[in-house]
DNA sequence: TCGATTGTTTTATAACATTAGAACTAATAG
DNA sequence: CTATTAGTTCTAATGTTATAAAACAATCGA
């Protein structure tokens, strides 16, 4: 892994975290301490479905968190590993 | 200080911290261990002094960055207790 | 199978971000 | 005062992001 490489990952992490929603969807994770759905988290923060879902690709695809499917519904958890990795200690400053 | 209002001081952080240029100065800065102008920093990393000029502002805004004028030039350096506050380890990762 | 539930993708729109050239401002040296 | 140096702001072009409604897909219960 090169010096540059390692920077896209971290810039886009960086990304994915300068959003307010994304930020409080972490940190509504972070507290329940357990998995949560779209809907749960979408009727919690007042934003819609699609929105929601949106914002769960980004905080995926970098790797931030983990999803589950179940029945109809999907379970959304935090990736501790991906936050220790490159934001040690930032969760529980949240 | 809100827990709303922090979290918009840290997502206005990390939009700062999601651009690779921007995540270049920091770096360059921090390697360097020394003040430096915006000339200096633009030459190295290729880019333009208009473009050196809007980066530093927007690191300055969010107070990661100090700066001082002497002469002509303006040097910039790291806010190390920004860092620490916000990002504690982040630096020493680069 | 049908209808309900849950989430995804498509689409359109509006807002915001990045870039560099040009024009401008500030400080200094001669 | 004038020219030079260093940086800022304006402008225009280009690209990216966030949003929600609508259409779509998947799953399950009856």
């Amino acid at each position: 892994m090169t010096l540059e490489q390692t920077d896209l990952q971290r810039t886009e992490i960086f990304k994915v975290l300068s959003d307010i929603n994304r930020l409080r969807i972490i940190r509504v994770l972070h507290h329940a301490q357990r998995e949560m759905t779209c809907g749960e988290i979408g009727e919690k923060l007042n934003i819609s479905k699609s929105t929601v879902s949106y914002h769960f690709k980004m905080l995926r695809q970098v790797g931030l968190t983990n999803t589950r499917r179940a029945s109809q519904s999907k379970y959304l958890s935090l990736n501790d590993q991906t936050f220790n990795d490159f934001l040690p200690g930032f969760l529980d400053s949240l």
